[in-house]
RNA sequence: GGACAGGUACCCAAGUGGACAACGGGGUCUGACUGUAAAUCAGAUGGCGUACGCCUUCGGGGGUUCGAAUCCCUCCCUGUCCA
């Protein structure tokens, strides 16, 4: 592959807010590369995960996609654990009530944050470091010292701080030592390109190169991906939001999930979550436009490929087909939770027994709103008697087999 | 330490003694339609009861009142400014 087109690979999904930051990281990534191929020596390349989870989903992928690239180009390729961030808790969303973790809940998050990455990294390839390895190594001193290479104008200007400061929201005084922990960690990695998401545009390109340069390294050039929207495609994905595709889930629940992503959001979604090239990406966006590709086509081609990668081919294929029949044609899933009936019980037992629902309140609404249908016919009468074994629809896309 | 402004349902936010289970928006759910769980339109959205109704909810606790999200006391929390 040509270096150019090296570089629009790499690029690709990437959004600086700023068209001359982005031109200059395309520029010296060109240039590093070619001097890498030159001298025969590969990148460092590095991103850090804060294993603040042990449920991962789509979103926190993306990054990782972007180092498998990289590892596929033949770079060497860093995988740090923000163990000591994740300790102390970052607060950036902090009206989101978040625990502080203990160090054994980081360390069990660690491990299974790593085995699920790779599923997407190449093991033999990638080397995992702990960032508590040398964060917890530094004194005061050597934080007064770190700080002193920064002013508070240049965290205020920070969107992320100039916002909630304008907006009366409390900034913390420790979250600006999150900026400098990072700025840290990429000065000891001493990577060539560190990798991350538009949340950390401040961390890798302001505080990282910064530091790095006053601590006399080469600065790190930032590969600064867009932030993956959730299902709702409106705003990042995150589990707290409720928006989100985990990744342990199966086949047929992550098709559908990408099925239910609104249509404007279809660019990110193939930039960003699947193994597509510009050019691949490019093409199906030019049929759509002149109406060679149907949308939703182009949705399940991005549900497949998401699927495939996650799972395989096959699986993809039948989740495909599953939905296809449920939703397209209006036909019932394979397989369904089952739920015994009781002697005695009315349609609202049952919906609430099969966990259909949440209250009874919900149920009634429910038939209300013509809601609940049993093997098709539509249930008018909560307080009815259970008509009897069949399959209970509960809107689109709930059911369960009512058996005897 | 002081002055001021705030804390309302999943989120944002209105409400300053009764008509408040609490306007509006977002989200979510249901229906119609469709191209799908997209878009659009309509409805619903604390719990319990078939229903008139009852019970719990406006940061915590206490009080005034026939009656409080609304008034008073106290405590906790957040922000801004002053020192």
């Amino acid at each position: 592959m040509k270096i150019e087109e090296q570089v629009a690979t790499l690029m690709q999904g990437t959004e600086y807010g700023d068209e001359t930051l982005k031109q200059a990281m395309e520029d010296e990534l060109l240039e590093r590369l070619a001097k890498a191929e030159k001298v025969g020596r590969p990148l460092r390349v590095y991103a850090g995960f804060d294993p603040r989870t042990s449920d991962l989903h789509i979103g926190h992928t993306i990054p990782m996609n972007k180092l498998r690239q990289f590892q596929d180009m033949g770079h060497e390729v860093v995988f740090m654990i923000g163990t000591y961030t994740s300790l102390i808790g970052d607060p950036s969303d902090k009206d989101k009530l978040r625990p502080q973790l203990s160090a054994d809940e980081v360390a069990e998050n660690a491990k299974t944050y790593a085995e699920q990455a790779f599923r997407i990294l190449d093991k033999t390839k990638t080397e995992v470091r702990y960032n508590s390895e040398w964060l917890s190594e530094l004194s005061f001193g050597d934080l007064i010292h770190l700080a002193s290479n920064f002013t508070v104008q240049q965290f205020m200007r920070r969107e992320n701080f100039r916002k909630r400061w304008d907006e009366g929201d409390p900034v913390y005084l420790h979250e600006t030592f999150y900026s400098i922990m990072q700025g840290y960690d990429a000065h000891i990695l001493k990577a060539d390109v560190q990798v991350g998401g538009t949340d950390q545009l401040f961390n890798i390109v302001t505080a990282g190169r910064k530091l790095m340069s006053a601590l006399g390294d080469r600065p790190n050039i930032g590969v600064i991906l867009g932030l993956l929207p959730g299902t709702d495609g409106e705003v990042k994905m995150s589990k707290s939001l409720g928006n989100h595709i985990p990744l342990n889930t199966d086949a047929s629940d992550m098709f559908g999930k990408v099925m239910s992503v609104p249509d404007k959001a279809m660019g990110k979604y193939m930039r960003l979550a699947t193994r597509w090239t510009s050019s691949e990406i490019a093409k199906r966006e030019a049929d759509v436009e002149s109406g060679a590709l149907h949308p939703r086509d182009a949705k399940m081609q991005i549900a497949e490929e998401i699927t495939a990668f996650y799972y395989d081919a096959q699986a993809a294929e039948d989740a495909r087909e599953a939905f296809v029949r449920v939703f397209q044609q209006g036909d019932m899933p394979e397989e369904m939770p089952s739920y015994s009936l009781n002697a005695g019980q009315s349609v609202l037992d049952v919906l609430v027994g099969a966990k259909l629902v949440k209250s009874k309140s919900e149920a009634r609404r429910l038939v209300e709103q013509n809601g609940v249908r049993l093997d098709g016919e539509t249930l008018e009468d909560a307080n009815a008697a259970f008509p009897g074994p069949g399959v209970l629809q509960v809107g689109k896309r709930r059911f369960v087999r009512v058996e005897a």
